[in-house]
DNA sequence: TTAAATGTTTATATATTTGTAAACTATTAA
DNA sequence: TTAATAGTTTACAAATATATAAACATTTAA
């Protein structure tokens, strides 16, 4: 029997992108470090939610987390996080294109 | 208030890798085309169940199902989701990395 | 026209994810 | 020391995702 270890964990990282709000957070913190006030104002989530939202993410590996004083600071791992998630954008848009030939392209 | 329509299909096209089922059909299709049975075969997952995350995958946009007779052919939409799919890995190698360097460098 | 082969669909039980509210902790300022 | 600020944790209800089994549909061969 094959050992499926390696697809778990794998299935496990790329679940932080499977959430509308992580990929708001993930699109925010492109490049840039912010504090939680800061995730907040941009997304208008509920600080209980956003603060379980990006503890989940740290914990998969996908945001590093400073703390300083009463705040706290996020930003991307590394920058293929960023990167992944434009891809997976671009197949979206090349995919919405496609739908709106199709429909273009109907006769009736 | 910002209109998060986006953020939600893009979310719905990467919940196609939030199970590893999935990872493990993506990284086998890879640059191919294979038979419903192939695949099966390789994944030695019940023939429902893996039918059900063809399907799903199919109507993310992720895979394209061809049938030809008895048989069910299915391939990557682009190549770009193989692309996206192995910057994740990479991330989650990195990850592995690190924990093993801070393991090794424990002093007990 | 039957039967076999190949998937697909549906029903259902279980597990996981999610959002909200409330309680809690830690740091700083008065 | 008390109060305010900033964020975290916990408890819980609702929604979604998942695996299994059984029923079903479609194509081909006998």
């Amino acid at each position: 029997m094959k050992d499926k270890t390696l697809y778990v964990l794998h299935s496990n990282i790329c679940k932080a992108l499977a959430n509308p709000i992580r990929i708001e957070i993930i699109d925010i913190l492109n490049e840039k470090e912010l504090s939680f006030s800061e995730i907040q104002e941009l997304t208008s989530v509920l600080k209980s939610n956003l603060s379980q939202h990006l503890s989940m993410m740290v914990s998969n590996g996908i945001l590093i987390q400073r703390k300083e004083g009463l705040n706290s600071y996020f930003k991307l791992t590394t920058e293929k996080i960023g990167i992944a998630c434009r891809i997976m954008r671009e197949v979206l848009i090349e995919n919405i294109e496609k739908q709106k030939e199709i429909i273009n392209n109907l006769k009736y």
